[in-house]
RNA sequence: GGUCCGAUAGCUCAACUGGAUAGAGCAUCAGCCUUCUAAGCUGACGGUUCGGGGUUCGAGUCCCUGUCGGAUCACCA
C-alpha cells in the first residue's frame, strides 16, 4: 500500500527544501544552467557542518572538477544565502556549516508548537489488525512481537495524522480449540481457573498440551502397525498413500544403507579423533547421521580455532550429504504416514466429533466451547493490559466464516471460482502463477482463507471510510495474503489493493527455534514478569528508590521492566528474523530502553530544578540568543528530525526507524549534558535557554517512547 | 523440486534506498563522580560487508552465478 501524497512538510524538510532551492539558484547563478533534483544528504559526523550537497552529478553542468564545482558553489551560498555561515570541500562533498541563527529559528518553532510529534489530521481512516490468537493456547514471545508491532505502527499512523482502527480477529472456532476442549473433557476432572487458581489461557493451554501428548501415545502403535506392512480400516485413497509411503521408504532405506558403506571413511577418520567413534554410533543406527553431525558440532573443542572446526564441519557435511538428504526424504515419508495415522486415534476422533458437533450447534458441545473461551478470553485480556495495548473492535472468527462461505458460493456463481466432483470449491491462480487454492471442503466447511475473505469484507462495511487495512502476521503467512489479496480483487473490491500484510520475522531463542510441542516457547506472562523482577533487582542494587513510596517503585519497575522488554522487540527492523537473547534483553546500557528512560529523568530532574527556582523561558528570551555549544547543535539537528522519523516509520512500517532515533536523541543530550553543566550558566539567557532546550528533548524522547508503546519515568 | 526472504566487527543490530575512511551497543582494555541522576561520558581494540563475476565517476546497496540458513507451496489455522 502507497501512503505517498499523504505526508506534509516538517520542520527539517522546509529547511531542506530552502537550501536545494538556493543551491539551484547558486547553479543557475554561477554555471548559467538549470537542475531539477539536487543530491543534499546529512554530513558525516568526522566532518563540520549539518548538510551536504553531493557534487560529482554536477560537475557535467559546471565543466570542473568536483572540489572545484564544490567550491564555487561554497562560496556562492555563503555570500547570497544568509543561511550558510562557513563551509569545507572533502574530495567531491561540499559540507555546509550553517548560521546559529537558522537552527535558534528551528528551535524556536519547535519551542512555540506543543504538537510537535504530531502531525495534522489528515483525513483518513486506516484500519490495523494485529495480535489475532488462537484460543487454545496463552501468549507467547512471538505474540509479544507481534502485539508490541502493531500496537507501535498503530501510533505511528495516529501520529501521521490518520484516524486509527484497531482490531483483531480471534480465532476462536476450529479444531485447535476442539483439541483443548476434547483433553478438557477426558482428564479435566471438572477443573476451572477458579478451582485452580490457575490463569484462564494457561488451563486451556495445558490441555492442548495434554490432547497433544495423550496424541503421540495412541498414534504410535497404529503407525507401527502401517510401518509392519499392515494397512486395513483405511479409506481407498488413504490406503493407496500408505502402500506408496511403505514402498518408498523401503526404496530410501536401501538406498541409505548402500550410500552408507559408500561413506568415505578414511577421509573421515583423517579429520580427527572422536569423530570416528561417532559414525560408529550411526551405523549402529542409535542415532542418525544428521544427529551424529549436530553433536560433533555443539561438542566442546577446546582451544582449536573457530575457522579450523567450521571448515572441518564444512568437510564432513560434503562428505555426508548423500545419506543426510536420504534420511530427510525418509522422514518425510514418515510424516505423512503419521498425519494419516493420527486421524485414526481415539482422542483425535473425540476432537473432530465436537468439531462436526460444534458446527451443528449442539447444545452441549456449545456450551463447553462458550466456557472454555470464556476462560481463554480473560486470561488474554489481563495478559494485554499488562502489555499495554488494546482494541477498538474484536472480531471472531466464528462470526465471520459463514459470510466468507456465502461469499464463495456467490462467486461459484459468477464463474470465479468453480466446483469439483467432489463438491469442493476452487480458485484456480495459476494465471497469477500461483496453484490452485481450496475455497471449501467437500463437506461443504470453509477454511482459514474462507473466514479471512469474510473479515475483509465485514470490516471494509463496518468502517466504509477506511483507506485500507494492514495485516500484523507473521512472515510465514506470506504466501496466504498474496492469495487472499488476489482473491478479493476477483471478488471486485477495489479496496484490496489496499490490504498490506505487515510482514514480520520470526523471533529465534538462542538455544534455537521455538517449538510448542517441545516445550521451548518462552510464554509471555512469564517473560514480562521476569523482566519485571529483574528490574526491581536492579533498580534496588543502584538504590535511587530511596524517596519513592512502594506504589511508585513498583510503577517504576513495571516501566523499566516492559521499557526493556517492548525496546529490545521493536528496534529491529521488523522483516528481519530476529534473535532473542533473554540475558541481553534485560541490560540497561547502551542500546536499551532504560538507557532511554533514564535520559528523560534526567532531563526532568533539570524541569524540576529550574521550576524550584522559578526560571521560565519564554519566546523572547530565545531571541537574544545568537550563539551555540557544538553539543547544543549537534542536539538540535537531531531534534529537528523528529516528524521526518515519524514519517519515515511510518512509510516503512518500522518502529525500528522510531527507536533508533529515540536512542540518538537520548545519546546526543547526554553528550551535551556531560560536557554543559546547566545550572553552571551565569548568563540568564543561556541557562533559560538551556533549560527549555531540555524540556524540548525530554518531551521528544517522551513522546517518541510513546510511540513504541513505551512509558518514560519522572525519576530513576 | 518451484517461489520468496536472509547472510555486515567475537555477539546483537544500523547504514537516509547508488555516495565520503561501512556505523552503534554489548564484550575486552584504559581514563572521568566535591557538580543538574556514573542506568552516564571520553578513548583504544575490532571488517576481504558469505565466495566469484559484471554494470559506472562511485556498489554492503543494482544484475548474473555459486555456497549456506530460513519460510512457503495442506480438504491445518
Amino acid at each position: 500500500m502507497r501512503l505517498r501524497g499523504f505526508y506534509g512538510n516538517s520542520i527539517d524538510m522546509n529547511l531542506d527544501q530552502t537550501l536545494r532551492t538556493q543551491i539551484q539558484n547558486a547553479v543557475t547563478a554561477l554555471f548559467n544552467q538549470t537542475i531539477d533534483a539536487v543530491q543534499v544528504q546529512p554530513t558525516n559526523h568526522e566532518f563540520e557542518g549539518s548538510h551536504t550537497l553531493v557534487c560529482f552529478p554536477l560537475t557535467k553542468l559546471s565543466r570542473k572538477g568536483p572540489e572545484e564545482t564544490g567550491r564555487l558553489i561554497g562560496d556562492y551560498l555563503v555570500q547570497h544565502s544568509g543561511m550558510v555561515n562557513r563551509f569545507n570541500v572533502v574530495k567531491g562533498f561540499l559540507n555546509l556549516v550553517l548560521n546559529d541563527a537558522v537552527w535558534v529559528e528551528v528551535f524556536q518553532t519547535i519551542f512555540a508548537n506543543p504538537n510537535y510529534g504530531q502531525l495534522p489530521p489528515n483525513g483518513q481512516e486506516i484500519m490495523i489488525e494485529y495480535s489475532s490468537p488462537n484460543t487454545n493456547k496463552p501468549l507467547h514471545l512471538g505474540h509479544l512481537r507481534n502485539n508490541f508491532l502493531g500496537y507501535s505502527v498503530a501510533e505511528i499512523y495516529a501520529a501521521n495524522g490518520f484516524n486509527v482502527h484497531k482490531v483483531q480477529i480471534i480465532n476462536d472456532r476450529g479444531i485447535h480449540i476442539c483439541k483443548s476442549m476434547a483433553a478438557w473433557k477426558l482428564f479435566g476432572n471438572g477443573e476451572t481457573p477458579e478451582s485452580t487458581g490457575v490463569k484462564g489461557d494457561h488451563l486451556v493451554g495445558k490441555y492442548y498440551v495434554k490432547f497433544d501428548k495423550e496424541l503421540k501415545v495412541q498414534v504410535k502403535p497404529i503407525i507401527e502397525t502401517i510401518e509392519s506392512g499392515v494397512v486395513e480400516g483405511f479409506s481407498k485413497t488413504e490406503t493407496d498413500q500408505l502402500l506408496a509411503c511403505n514402498k518408498q521408504i523401503a526404496v530410501l532405506q536401501n538406498k541409505l544403507q548402500t550410500e552408507a558403506v559408500a561413506v568415505d571413511r578414511a577421509a573421515i577418520s583423517a579429520l580427527g579423533a572422536g569423530v570416528e567413534e561417532s559414525f560408529a554410533l550411526a551405523l549402529a543406527e542409535k542415532a542418525t547421521w544428521k544427529d551424529v553431525l549436530k553433536n560433533l558440532s555443539a561438542e566442546d573443542t577446546g582451544d582449536v580455532p573457530a575457522k579450523d572446526i567450521e571448515q572441518k564441519l564444512k568437510k564432513l557435511q560434503a562428505l555426508l550429504k548423500n545419506v543426510i538428504s536420504l534420511e530427510e526424504k525418509i522422514a518425510e515419508q514418515k510424516a505423512a504416514i503419521k498425519e494419516i495415522a493420527q486421524n485414526k486415534t481415539a482422542i483425535m476422533g473425540i476432537a473432530q466429533d465436537m468439531l462436526r458437533k460444534w458446527e451443528q450447534k449442539d447444545e452441549e458441545t456449545v456450551a463447553l466451547w462458550k466456557t472454555m473461551n470464556g476462560w481463554v478470553y480473560n486470561g488474554f485480556s489481563a495478559t494485554y493490559k499488562r502489555m499495554g495495548v488494546d482494541f477498538e473492535k474484536l472480531y471472531y472468527e466464528s462470526d465471520t466464516y459463514l459470510l466468507g462461505k456465502q461469499e464463495v458460493l456467490k462467486g461459484v456463481e459468477k464463474g470465479l471460482f468453480f466446483q469439483k466432483e467432489d463438491g469442493s470449491v476452487w480458485v484456480d491462480l495459476t494465471a497469477e502463477g500461483l496453484d490452485q487454492k481450496l475455497l471449501l471442503r467437500s463437506d461443504g466447511t470453509s477454511v482459514y482463507m474462507t473466514q479471512d475473505i469474510g473479515t475483509a469484507i465485514l470490516r471494509f462495511t463496518d468502517f466504509p471510510k477506511i483507506m485500507g487495512q494492514v495485516y500484523t502476521v507473521g512472515n510465514e503467512q506470506e504466501h496466504h495474503f498474496k492469495v487472499l489479496f488476489i482473491i478479493l480483487s476477483k471478488l471486485g473490491f477495489e479496496w484490496a489493493k489496499r490490504c498490506f500484510h505487515l510482514s514480520y520475522g520470526m523471533v529465534d531463542l538462542p538455544t534455537g527455534k521455538m517449538k510448542s510441542r517441545e516445550g521451548t516457547v518462552v510464554d509471555a506472562d512469564d517473560l514480562m514478569q521476569e523482566m519485571v523482577d529483574e528490574a526491581e533487582v536492579l533498580t534496588r542494587k543502584l538504590g535511587r528508590i530511596e524517596d519513592l513510596s512502594e506504589d511508585e517503585a513498583k510503577q517504576l519497575f513495571e516501566m523499566i521492566g516492559l521499557g526493556g522488554l517492548k525496546f529490545f522487540l521493536l528496534k529491529v527492523d521488523p522483516k528481519k528474523r530476529m534473535l532473542f537473547d533473554p540475558n541481553e534483553s534485560i541490560q540497561l546500557q547502551g542500546f536499551t530502553g532504560p538507557f532511554i528512560q533514564y535520559t528523560h529523568a534526567r532531563c526532568r530532574s533539570i524541569g524540576r530544578k529550574a521550576e524550584s527556582m522559578n526560571l521560565v523561558c519564554t519566546e523572547a528570551d530565545l531571541r537574544l540568543v545568537h550563539t551555540l555549544e557544538p553539543e547544543e547543535r549537534e542536539a538540535l539537528v537531531v531534534l529537528s528530525l523528529f516528524e521526518t522519523k515519524i514519517r519515515e516509520a511510518a512509510r516503512e512500517y518500522s518502529p525500528a526507524v522510531i527507536a533508533n532515533y529515540a536512542f540518538d536523541l537520548a545519546k546526543v543530550y547526554n553528550k551535551f549534558y556531560q560536557n554543559i553543566p546547566v545550572f553552571n550558566e551565569a548568563d540568564q539567557v543561556k541557562l533559560k535557554f538551556r533549560v527549555a532546550f531540555t524540556k524540548a528533548i525530554a518531551d521528544a524522547i517522551g513522546k517518541a517512547m510513546n510511540l513504541l508503546g513505551i512509558a518514560v519515568p519522572e525519576k530513576m
